[in-house]
RNA sequence: GGUGCGGUGGCGGAGAGGCUACGCACCGGCCUGCAAAGCCGUGUACACCGGUUCGAAUCCGGUCCGCACCUCCA
């Protein structure tokens, strides 16, 4: 079976090919470490993890390179606002991040490096693109001249006149043109910064992504990830920057061979931004919801739709998934084992529309229109649905083992669902009300079944 | 002004020329101390206007509306 992704540099679903079939090469543009993650950050990581372990579904060796942006204004302004040093305020951040997303079952990608630790890769790039002539000094500043790249434009569909008409740009006294970008800036002496030819002072942003990438995976490797807002300018940059310093006015295809990007979460039909006040972070999130609920939620739109977030998503998520555990649950398999996943054709219709440009609510819904079959299906089938059922579960990254319930103290519980019963005998159901919302208020709903009373906590 | 994405039932959301997903919610029934779950059943849909076609939500032309990017942004 093949795989297939939309590429936005030539806007359409293609197939699949790796350049080295033994070694597939992913670089996704990571976060900017100064305060906690939103939701927004969050789907992007959620979605590159979703294609890193499709691929790896096709293709053993997979390499997954998402960097830290650990220098940079905002980190700047926040760390003089907090009267901490900026190192102090990245490394927080960035252990929260990652924390964060090991809730949400986004794995550390293979290699995550951070800005900081390769300043001098920076600067030997940014002097090769000055020999190149793709780059210019003025007034302590480094610029990369985007006049000197002929297929500036290509990836975000701009021309160069056009995109002025009506744009805020403003022509600093360091440019020699509006749309040259920064690769070096200075520093002041209270601000951090490094010693480089052109004086101490650190990097722009668009440069560490073009080095990292390289340094990290070599160039040209094949699937660039990040969200679509960084398509214009940060994209368009790693592209000039990249093919520039490898050869002036290369092909963008020199950098990466694919372009994936995922769509925004918006909030009531409106981006979400800090002045509108609408942030939504996964650390409040995680507060009320379990990783994987938050993860369904991110994962029920199609990644390149734009996804509209509000509280009844989560809760209809939550739902959804407790029904599809409920059901996969009631079929009793003892171990998976004995089936081969690959003869099972439940499985591949959901693993199909994965590969189909990572076609999350298609497959979703497969599991759901298995899980509706069981009733008329013989006994193996039911099997192979459940089997299905657990990879899917798997892949998806919805589904896993209750390692923390070891800490867990459930003695008290099941002693209270036998007084409930006890009373329920004697049919004193005043006191087994009472016992219930006991239980509730400790956040465990309980159900009585033909098999006895289960708990399930609730949250 | 330029560039791009989209408008599907009460809501979320795939699909894409005839088989009209899936989930959540609603309603009726069975079950039940209650509740929940489960099971059975019912309904509502493709922004608008033209056209192509035996047949269009799906193709073509036009109109309207929403969102994003062009400035830091996932």
């Amino acid at each position: 079976m093949d795989i297939f992704i939309f590429d936005s540099l030539s806007r359409k679903k293609r197939e699949f090919i790796p350049i080295d079939a033994n070694k597939v090469r992913i670089y996704a543009c990571g976060p900017t470490v100064y305060d906690y993650a939103h939701i927004g950050n969050a789907r992007m990581a959620v979605v590159t993890d979703l294609l890193v372990r499709v691929l790896k579904k096709k293709y053993k060796n997979v390499l997954f390179v998402s960097n830290i942006t650990d220098i940079d204004d905002k980190i700047i302004n926040e760390s003089e606002k907090l009267k901490i040093p900026f190192k102090e305020l990245t490394n927080k951040f960035s252990k929260i991040y990652n924390n964060e997303m090991l809730s949400l079952n986004v794995g550390p990608p293979d290699i995550q490096p951070k800005a900081t630790d390769h300043i001098d890769d920076m600067i030997l790039m940014i002097e090769k693109l000055i020999k190149n002539e793709c780059a210019y000094v003025m007034n302590n500043h480094v610029m990369f001249k985007v006049e000197s790249y002929k297929h500036y434009g290509k990836l975000s569909r701009r021309t160069l006149e056009e995109q002025l008409e009506g744009s805020r740009i403003e022509i600093a006294d360091f440019k020699q043109n509006a749309r040259d970008f920064i690769l070096w800036k200075p520093s002041k002496d209270e601000q951090p910064g490094w010693n480089s030819p052109w004086g101490r002072g650190r990097p722009g942003w668009h440069i560490e992504c073009s080095t990292m990438s390289k340094i990290c995976l070599d160039t040209p490797f094949d699937i660039h990830c990040g969200g679509v807002d960084l398509t214009f300018p940060h994209h368009e940059n790693e592209i000039a920057q990249s093919c520039s310093a490898f050869k002036p006015n290369s092909e963008p295809e020199n950098f990466s061979k694919y372009w994936f990007h995922n769509g925004f979460v918006t909030l009531n039909g409106e981006k979400m931004s800090k002045s509108l006040g609408n942030i939504q972070l996964v650390n409040d999130l995680l507060k009320k919801y379990n990783g994987e609920t938050i993860r369904l939620s991110l994962l029920s739109a199609h990644y390149r739709q734009p996804l509209n977030w509000n509280k009844d998503i989560l809760e209809q998520s939550k739902k959804t998934l407790l029904r599809i555990k409920k059901n996969f649950e009631k079929i009793k398999v003892k171990d998976f084992k004995i089936f081969d996943i690959n003869k099972n054709e439940f499985y591949e219709e959901f693993q199909n529309s994965l590969f189909d440009d990572l076609n999350t609510p298609k497959a979703l819904s497969i599991i759901g229109k298995n899980l509706n079959k069981i009733k008329e299906k013989n006994h193996e089938d039911r099997q192979k649905i459940a089997h299905a059922t657990f990879e899917a579960l798997t892949l998806l990254g919805l589904y896993k083992e209750n390692k923390n319930d070891e800490d867990f103290d459930d003695t008290l519980i099941n002693q209270l669902i036998d007084e409930r019963n006890e009373a329920r005998k004697l049919k004193n159901f005043e006191k087994a009300d009472e016992i219930r919302q006991n239980l509730k208020n400790k956040n465990i709903e309980i159900e009585d079944t033909k098999d006895g009373t289960v708990w399930t906590k609730s949250k």
